[in-house]
DNA sequence: GAATTTGGTAAGCTTCTCTGACCAATAGTC
DNA sequence: GACTATTGGTCAGAGAAGCTTACCAAATTC
């Protein structure tokens, strides 16, 4: 049975090891302060900002919890709110300079891991996970 | 950028399109008292029973977190608590009767949605996805 | 210009999860 | 057999994260 378990459960796994990992390597490098809420949140920001109600759309949770968590991102200086000069109703979030910096080390971590499971995977079965991940968010993901 | 995700966020998706799916069927089927993390610890109930340390490690939080959701389960009437006759200071956890219905409803739901992703992917592709999460959990789960 | 939609915030509550402390039974050691 | 360490589990308290309902202001539609 135990190598029957359903995918969505191994994604599961899998996408759990990927987490702690990154916040790991957060930790370590001075990052501390970031939760794994948070950093759902801050991964969907966009290089030209996003805003609230994008950011709680892609990350499947409210538009207040969104704000919320974009409230502590912004006290502990990851990120800062604009006026998006686009809709006077709405400001965008972007990563300020912390932010940034925090942003590098979460990807070379994620690098770094992608690496480990490339090793265990090998190249041929690397790509193959990675292409149907891809192809089925075209019908897991509403808001690709 | 939209096809270089990193693994761990495909996965993520991935999985909480399934996990949404099931909790759907669960409520459709008269099951809407279950939550998330209830699933996620009753998932983990071998069929002679678990004990609350070993669903906590492999859900992957304490002990006291599985602990108040058995606890929660079997206020629901999902699961029952029963002494492990191999050691007095354990109890097993094994589903009740509802519980047992209620693994039923979400065993159909998993395989109905894995028969769409299976679909979408073709069956080699669905193939190679499971092997690859299957072998991936090799370095991911450390309570395999 | 009125009505509707959209972006966002405020308040209050529930659920989930953790840390720290603790107890009881088991296992290991002398 | 007594001492200690480990293991299974609970209790108490706190914080994080999420939701619902309600609301405001700007934009859009008619």
């Amino acid at each position: 049975m135990s190598d029957e378990l359903n995918l969505g459960l191994l994604c599961y796994i899998a996408y759990r090891a990927m987490e702690s990992g990154v916040l790991e390597a957060l930790e370590a490098a001075g990052y501390g302060d970031l939760t794994a809420a948070q950093g759902r949140i801050a991964a969907r920001i966009g290089p030209a900002g996003s805003r609230v109600t994008e950011l709680a759309e892609q990350a499947g949770v409210t538009k207040q919890t969104a704000g919320f968590l974009v409230d502590q991102l912004e006290r502990s200086g990851y990120v800062e709110r604009v006026p998006d000069p686009s809709d006077a109703r709405a400001r965008l979030v972007r990563f300020a300079p912390r932010g940034k910096a925090a942003v590098a080390v979460a990807r070379e971590a994620e690098v770094r891991i992608e690496a480990t499971w490339s090793r265990h995977l090998g190249r041929r079965g690397t790509t193959q996970l990675r292409r149907a991940l891809t192809e089925l968010r075209e019908i897991t993901d509403p808001y690709r």
